[in-house]
DNA sequence: AGCAAGATTAGCT
DNA sequence: GCTAATCTTGCTA
């Protein structure tokens, strides 16, 4: 079994507590970790959106909407929200603090640790096409339903500081045709020119980081 | 109890 | 690009 880097651990819960399109940037670049019977999987989040609450049409929390599968969303920050789509599960972090139903959904990571039992759960060989979508990623590290509401400040899933990217670009969320004005919400972020994303698209805007 | 829809993916044309 | 896969959730009755 693969063990990580000892300085490898969970960012503090505060981490989660920044309005949620910052937290989504934020994100980029930090390290996903699962840990199970399995062994280790972990990679360096690449692509994510937002959603955020009750104004957003394509949000599941759209209006408030308070259902035994979104709960977890009106939750604290920094907790697990995994969801069923057709036949993958998706992976989102909770944002938006206390009675505000928000989130960051996680689109893809660039694998890094743990890679040989992510090809075994895929059934894939290409580095490429491990985790570059959002049901690919959940089912290349073990991630299920089992950890919805999971702390992510703990193991067996935590996220922890990575490589700051240099370069964010910023678009249009990705698969949400039939949500009105909602789909054209530049609230899509990916590490500009990673080879990881889900999928190549014209940016709005791309924002350049300071060292 | 029945049913339509879905923040996707893989495989084929 | 298009479609099937496959199943849970949430809404209506």
């Amino acid at each position: 079994m693969e063990n990580l880097p000892k300085e490898i651990v969970p960012l503090p819960k505060e981490f989660y507590e920044q309005p949620t399109l910052e937290l989504a940037k934020a994100l980029l670049g930090c390290l996903l970790v699962k840990e199970t019977s399995q062994g280790i999987a972990a990679g360096y989040i690449v692509e994510t959106e937002a959603y955020i609450g009750p104004g957003d049409r394509a949000a599941h929390s759209y209006n408030n909407k308070r259902t035994a599968r979104t709960e977890v969303m009106f939750h604290r920050s920094g907790l697990a929200y995994t969801y069923l789509m057709h036949t993958h599960c998706l992976f989102n972090v909770v944002s938006g603090g206390e009675e505000k139903p928000e989130a960051v959904l996680v689109r893809a990571l660039e694998p890094q640790y743990g890679i040989d039992v992510m090809k075994t759960r895929r059934g894939v060989d290409v580095l490429k096409n491990l985790t570059n979508g959002p049901g690919k990623l959940t089912k290349a590290l073990g991630i299920n339903m089992e950890d919805y509401g999971r702390s992510l400040t703990l193991p067996p899933l935590f996220i922890a500081k990575g490589n700051n990217p240099e370069s964010i670009s910023v678009g249009k969320r990705i698969g949400i045709e039939n949500t009105g004005e909602a789909k054209d919400y530049p609230w899509r972020f990916w590490i500009t020119d990673n080879q990881f994303v889900s999928r190549h698209q014209k940016s709005e805007y791309v924002i350049q980081l300071n060292p």
